[in-house]
DNA sequence: ACATGTTTAAAACAACTGTTTGAAATTAAC
DNA sequence: GTTAATTTCAAACAGTTGTTTTAAACATGT
């Protein structure tokens, strides 16, 4: 149902206009007011189609999971016949791209982000369909990138360390704008950036697989 | 006068209970009424003491980053006597584990995590006071390790990846307690993740040096 | 055309929220 | 002890908010 519009425009444009305003404001500023201003239908539709606010906040979150995992699959990331390096990079080049969507998709990130930042129900929802997969193909490549030897909770470390250079991007937004907004400002820029968090990361890796073979 | 209480037991007790509220619940969430509450005071004390909501919170953000910083000093870090790699190892041990602190005082990075998240016209302060020395530190040093002739975007994607990391665990925490809590889950696995941390970056830092030297 | 179901709308409702008000209580100064 | 200043309080205020209510408007089916 959440995962594509259904016949129904007024219902749609309510979607719509929760992804943003959610994603702008989080749950508890948003208003029904605004949400039902901006999609141009009345306050009673939030009931009528959605049961409540919580319920739309709810269902906008799914929509624009679904709807970024649409436009930014995985792809090679998964790809079991490549090596472990080449899946790494396409999985920082997707999920950095992904973080860096302006388009009205981008409010996806920016309902995460909230949504980690403050759990409600739906987090694990969430984890379980977005997060945990990541982690879970992370967790396939990074030892055949690191080596033999190490404890799970390292290998964790490592995949925190790669998804926290990428997250720095999204989550401290304000601050890179503030301080050095041209690491993000252009597609290029984007991309340059895509390739240093896949340098720094692998070099790290073969950094870390050469010391353990050496002890 | 933000810095320190001053000797008025009501405003003390209420600037200390908004920290750990705002903290809990973001500023919009949180209410006059609960902070009052939890202050014993009486509603009318925010306008009387702080002349609205809004002062309130500012200065209850100024005053948690005093203590934190005054708790957490970059020490080390600055030290222009000591090698680059010591001064990046302290600063990634000093920022990890303020952000780690689980104490009354571990409300000042939830409260500066929202600011960054939802800025309001406090986080421009936040960001001279905090944030910048952080970085012009981080941008001393990161030169020291990479080598010379990188662009200054270059320079700052490093200070990213660094911070990024270490961020990852403040920022997304309910994901990290989700999937991997054992990362951080005592002091000694604080200080294997700081430890972590340190190593991955120099790897990566270094690596980065070589491989321009090698071009 | 009529009956039924669905959608939309405006108004009302009940609760919440930060702020103000006026006065009592407390403290400080002489 | 008296006066003045400060602090505290309960109630009131004005605005906001999600939800409900009721009925009109619209769409569908026969």
């Amino acid at each position: 149902m959440s995962d594509s519009p259904c016949n129904d425009p007024s219902r749609d444009r309510l979607l719509l206009a929760a992804v943003e305003i959610f994603a702008e404001r989080g749950f508890r500023d948003a208003t029904v007011r605004e949400i039902c201003a901006k999609a141009e239908v009345n306050a009673a539709s939030v009931n009528y189609y959605f049961g409540g606010k919580e319920k739309l906040y709810a269902e906008a979150l799914a929509f624009a999971l679904c709807q970024a995992n649409q436009r930014y699959p995985l792809g090679d990331a998964l790809n079991l016949g490549l090596p472990a390096e080449q899946r790494l990079i396409a999985f920082i080049q997707v999920f950095l791209h992904k973080l860096m969507d302006n388009t009205a998709l981008g409010h996806h990130g920016k309902l995460i982000a909230r949504e980690i930042a403050d759990p409600t129900s739906a987090l694990d929802g969430i984890i379980n369909t977005a997060i945990a997969p990541q982690f879970a193909m992370l967790k396939e490549v990074i030892p055949s990138l690191v080596g033999p030897g190490w404890s799970e909770s390292d290998i964790y470390r490592c995949i925190l360390s790669i998804v926290g250079q990428c997250l720095m991007y999204k989550h401290s937004r304000s601050v890179v704008d503030r301080i050095c907004p041209n690491v993000i400002a252009s597609p290029d820029e984007i991309n340059s950036t895509a390739d240093h968090i896949a340098k720094f990361s692998l070099a790290a890796l073969n950094h870390l697989r050469i010391e353990r073979t050496q002890t």
